[in-house]
DNA sequence: CCATTTTTGATGTACGTAAATCAAAAAATT
DNA sequence: AATTTTTTGATTTACGTACATCAAAAATGG
């Protein structure tokens, strides 16, 4: 049987309500009893019983998602998954916010960083924009012992607990990699389609296609990178416009959203010109242009695998507790049109 | 505030006593006091605290999980799963035996299955082998309310509670879509490395594989089976033989365990025979092997997502609690060298 | 209608922890 | 040594549910 905080008061020779103090650091307990008593606690390998304590305390955990608005398919799919993770509120002991914020606006995302200040709050998770300022809010909030997770897009040299969100390096090099093997040694040109090179992820996308393309496919050439801001129509009237401009583009890249301009784009040329391509995201779009052979390869977070791993880091955190570090590690799924979920 | 017993009790007008016989199928109470009480239940929206009831109950999950014997790198990591799985037994309430039978022993499984009836169990995870006999032993175990899961390999056709394990299928689709599309419209001869056939999981790799072959790629003749029974000594004489036996050999899709002995087979050939290789399994050995260029593609199922999925879906299918599908979807992994966690 | 059976209510204890109160003991201060 | 302050103990209530017991009420049978 497991060792309950009667135990430790036996083993310590001391009262259950000095055990008490010790455990939830509250004052009154001399240096030497406190030293007796989490001797005990080593010896005997108590465990609080984490599920008894948030019944006592009555506890739940309000947490904050700030998330950028905006209607690419991507965001969407996020914000439908933190409500998913609302229904399921009063089960997980949570009580979620969504604080909305434009993207890409740092004064914004600072200021909603701010408000939470002084606040009730058992952990937040935002999707970040890389800039020194937030950078600064966040720290701000760690030092005020709140938990903070960067969901999608960290932020690196901050002092957030944790990311929930994939390796954009990595997944840069794999979509260099699949379309590199795919185009079979073929020498042409190729074509990066991002959302903007504002984007941490972005860049560190576009860092690790590049890598890999020079070190490896020498006979490919990247042309300059196409911003699409995330937005159909501007993504698809580029694309249009490179195609027909440069007769030499055997493969694209789009590392963003917007991918339904894209797919537009790809099929008013299809029959004639022969593209490889990869994007990210998986959308009912992309899904339905990966089926029909539009497109050859989709990289993917899962949304929901991101939000319920944010949701359990921060509860783990405001409880002092360990985290499954293999089971939060969220990876970038590769589909083929054959391993579709 | 979430509504609790005494709330029920209020609501329906009835007394703590009777909702109790009510929630927890006690007998004493007629049908239209039940039925009183059930609306009140729905009507409210009442949700059990499967926390506060696991405390009073004392609950603890006695799981087992019936693993086969073999020393290969996948049934090792397994075994190694189940086992950081008892670490946290006590946090997770539950108590973990294993059951080692060794594989592809029809009669040992279904003697270890028929062993636990009567016994006090809230769950059993198998490796099933796929076979009418032990189709009946599961059969007979959930016909007595217990919730079984298999692991790994499926057992279509039983009435198991859910499969943790990827689509083979797919996989074997996945496969030949990536060694078809990675040899680039070359002719040429293919090499399928099995365990052995009489898996199913192995069989159905194969079966998606040739269909993908069979359909899109013509040109890539399908030479017939190894069969390496997961061993690396066999593994390597059967595939240097074949190599050097068909020169028009150009690609390997070794879909079963033992890939020590083919990547020996492959650096043996290495500088002159140019070969397009995907496998089956992540470990140390492919991972060395698909960092060094040996092979080129390895398609993985995390064994630690299936034994801790395996545990979640065996707790709630016990308690009757709803699992969040999405989250118990065992993905298949792809990974290239860029992409290895 | 009475006796019997079934159903319901009232109440208490338990699970492991949190948190509060008040008294008692020990330590520190004067 | 007397006083004050700090530390510790003992005890109680609570969280939401499970489960047991006994009495009371209602339904059923003859």
């Amino acid at each position: 049987m497991r060792p309950t905080v009667h135990d430790i008061a036996a083993a310590a020779g001391v009262s259950l309500a000095t055990v008490d103090r010790v455990l939830n650091q509250r004052p009154g307990v001399r240096l030497v009893t406190r030293e007796k008593v989490e001797a005990a606690i080593r010896q005997i390998g108590y465990i609080r019983d984490v599920a008894a304590a948030n019944l006592a305390k009555g506890r739940v955990y309000p947490l904050v998602f700030i998330v950028p608005t905006g209607d690419n398919s991507f965001m969407h799919g996020l914000r439908f998954e933190v409500n998913q993770a609302m229904l399921r509120a009063s089960i997980e002991r949570t009580d979620i916010r969504i604080i909305e914020v434009p993207p890409f606006d740092i004064p914004a995302l600072v200021a909603a960083l701010d408000a939470l200040h002084g606040q009730d709050i058992a952990g937040i998770a935002l999707v970040a924009t890389d800039a020194p300022e937030v950078r600064a809010a966040v720290d701000r909030l760690v030092s005020e012992r709140i938990p903070v997770v960067t969901l999608v897009s960290d932020l690196t040299g901050s002092a957030r607990h944790h990311y929930a969100g994939i390796d954009n390096i990595a997944a840069g090099r794999t979509a260099a990699r699949l379309l590199g093997r795919f185009l079979g040694g073929r020498e042409g040109d190729l074509t990066v389609l991002a959302g903007s090179m504002l984007v941490r992820d972005h860049r560190e996308r576009l860092q690790g296609f590049s890598a890999v393309m020079a070190e490896e496919f020498p006979k490919l050439r990247l042309l300059p990178v196409l911003e699409g801001r995330d937005d159909p129509e501007r993504t698809q009237s580029l694309v249009s416009k490179a195609l027909s401009e440069s007769k030499g583009i055997i493969g694209i890249y789009s590392l963003g959203a917007g991918n339904r301009g894209l797919i537009a784009a790809l099929k008013a040329v299809r029959p004639e010109r022969e593209l490889t391509v990869v994007v990210h995201e998986l959308t009912q779009h992309t899904r339905a242009a990966l089926l029909d052979g539009t497109i050859d390869a989709v990289l993917n977070q899962d949304a929901g695998h991101e939000v319920r791993s944010a949701i359990r880091v921060m509860k783990a955190t405001a409880d002092g507790q360990a985290v499954i570090a293999d089971q939060e590690r969220i990876r970038l799924d590769i589909f083929l049109k054959d391993n579709l979920p």
